[in-house]
DNA sequence: TAGGGACCTGCC
DNA sequence: GCAGGTCCCT
C-alpha cells in the first residue's frame, strides 16, 4: 500500500455513507476511524476530513479513483436528474458508485442479497470469505456444502451459491466472467440472467459493481417503488414484471446513457434514506410532483 | 407472456 | 408482514 492524498473542491464525496449504503459488505472503520476495505489483492484504508480523501492504498491515489468513481462529476449528474426527475435523490448526494474489479466477490455477496437485508447479508458474506483469502475463488464457492451454509443462515441461497459456482466454472470460470466486462451490456446482461439465481436485478448489480458496465440500472423493490409512479403514470401499486424491468432500464439508459447506474445508486439511496428500509414513515409520504404528468409510459404500453 | 406462491430467516 | 428476488407453476 502506498499513501496517498486527493482533495475534491468541487465535487462532493460522503466516504462513510458510500461504503455502508450496500454496494460492498465487507467493509469497516478501524479503531482509529479509517475505512478499511479490500477489492482483490488491493487493499484500501481511506480517511476523510471534508473535502481531502487521506490514506494508504493499493495502487496509491489512482486506484482509489477509481474505486470511488472520483474523476465523474456527481454534482452535474444530481442536476440533470432533478431536471428530468424532481424530488427523487433526496440526500444521496455524496453517494459514489463504487467499481470493484473481482467481479467474483461482488456477484456472490449479491446472490445473498436477494429477498434479504443488511443485517444478514453481511454476516453471509463473510462466512464465504473465511473460505479463501482474500476471498474465495469459484474453485472454492463451488465445492461449499448447501447444508453447511444453511446452518449458517444461508437459507435457500445456501442452494444457490454452490450450484452458481458450478455453473459459471462449466463456462470458462474467471476468464468467462472477464469476458464480460469487454462483452456489451446487452450481451453480459443475458450471459448472467442465465445463470440460475441471477434474476435481472442481481444480473445488472453485477455489470454495475463488478463488470464495469455504468449503463446497468438494478430494479430493486426501493427504485421500483420510487420511479413507477413516475414512469407508468394512471396506475398504483404495479408490481415488477420483466417486461417493466426491462421497459425501465431501457428508458433511464436511454435518458441517462452511460451514467444511468449512477443515477440508480442515487436514487436508492435517496429513497431509502426519505423512506427508511422498511416502511414508509407515517406522514411522511412524499408524494411525487404532480406536474411530471409527462410519464414515459400509460399504464400499459411498450415493447 | 403475465400473475401468484413458495422460499430461509429475523426484525418491526 | 416484509426485506436491495428468483424460480416454478398455471
Amino acid at each position: 500500500m502506498t499513501k496517498f492524498t486527493l482533495s475534491f473542491p468541487q465535487s462532493r464525496l460522503d466516504l462513510a455513507r458510500t461504503v455502508q449504503c450496500g454496494q460492498v459488505f465487507r467493509w469497516h472503520q478501524s479503531s482509529e476511524g479509517a475505512w478499511c476495505g479490500r477489492d482483490g489483492d488491493a487493499e484500501f484504508e481511506l480517511v476523510q476530513l471534508g473535502e481531502t480523501l487521506t490514506g494508504r492504498a493499493t495502487g496509491g491515489a489512482a486506484a482509489v479513483r477509481r474505486l470511488l468513481d472520483l474523476d465523474f462529476d456527481e454534482g452535474e449528474l444530481l442536476q440533470l436528474i432533478d431536471a428530468t426527475l424532481p424530488n427523487l435523490t433526496g440526500t444521496a448526494s455524496g453517494i459514489r458508485l463504487m467499481q470493484m474489479q473481482d467481479t467474483v466477490e461482488v456477484a456472490f455477496s449479491f446472490l445473498c442479497s436477494a429477498n434479504n437485508n443488511l443485517h444478514r447479508i453481511v454476516p453471509m458474506v463473510k462466512v464465504m470469505a473465511e473460505s479463501g483469502e482474500p476471498f474465495p475463488r469459484l474453485s472454492e464457492l463451488a465445492a461449499l456444502d448447501a447444508s453447511f451454509l444453511r446452518s449458517k443462515g444461508f437459507g435457500y441461497r445456501g442452494d444457490w451459491i454452490p450450484r452458481a459456482a458450478n455453473e459459471m466454472l462449466s463456462r470458462g470460470g474467471d476468464r468467462w466472467l472477464s469476458d464480460l466486462r469487454s462483452a456489451t451490456y446487452a450481451d453480459a446482461f443475458a450471459e448472467l440472467l442465465s445463470v440460475p439465481g441471477f434474476g435481472p436485478k442481481l444480473s445488472d448489480c453485477v455489470l454495475l459493481y463488478g463488470l464495469g458496465h455504468t449503463e446497468a440500472f438494478p430494479i430493486d423493490t426501493h427504485v421500483w417503488k420510487a420511479l413507477a409512479p413516475v414512469l407508468f403514470s394512471g396506475e398504483t401499486g404495479l408490481n415488477l414484471t420483466a417486461n417493466r424491468y426491462r421497459a425501465m432500464g431501457d428508458w433511464m439508459r436511454e435518458r441517462f446513457g452511460d451514467d444511468a447506474g449512477r443515477v440508480q445508486q442515487l436514487v436508492f439511496v435517496g429513497r431509502l434514506e426519505t423512506h427508511g428500509s422498511r416502511r414508509p414513515v407515517k406522514g411522511s409520504g412524499k408524494k411525487i410532483s404532480p406536474e411530471c404528468g409527462n410519464a414515459p409510459f400509460e399504464a400499459e404500453n411498450h415493447c
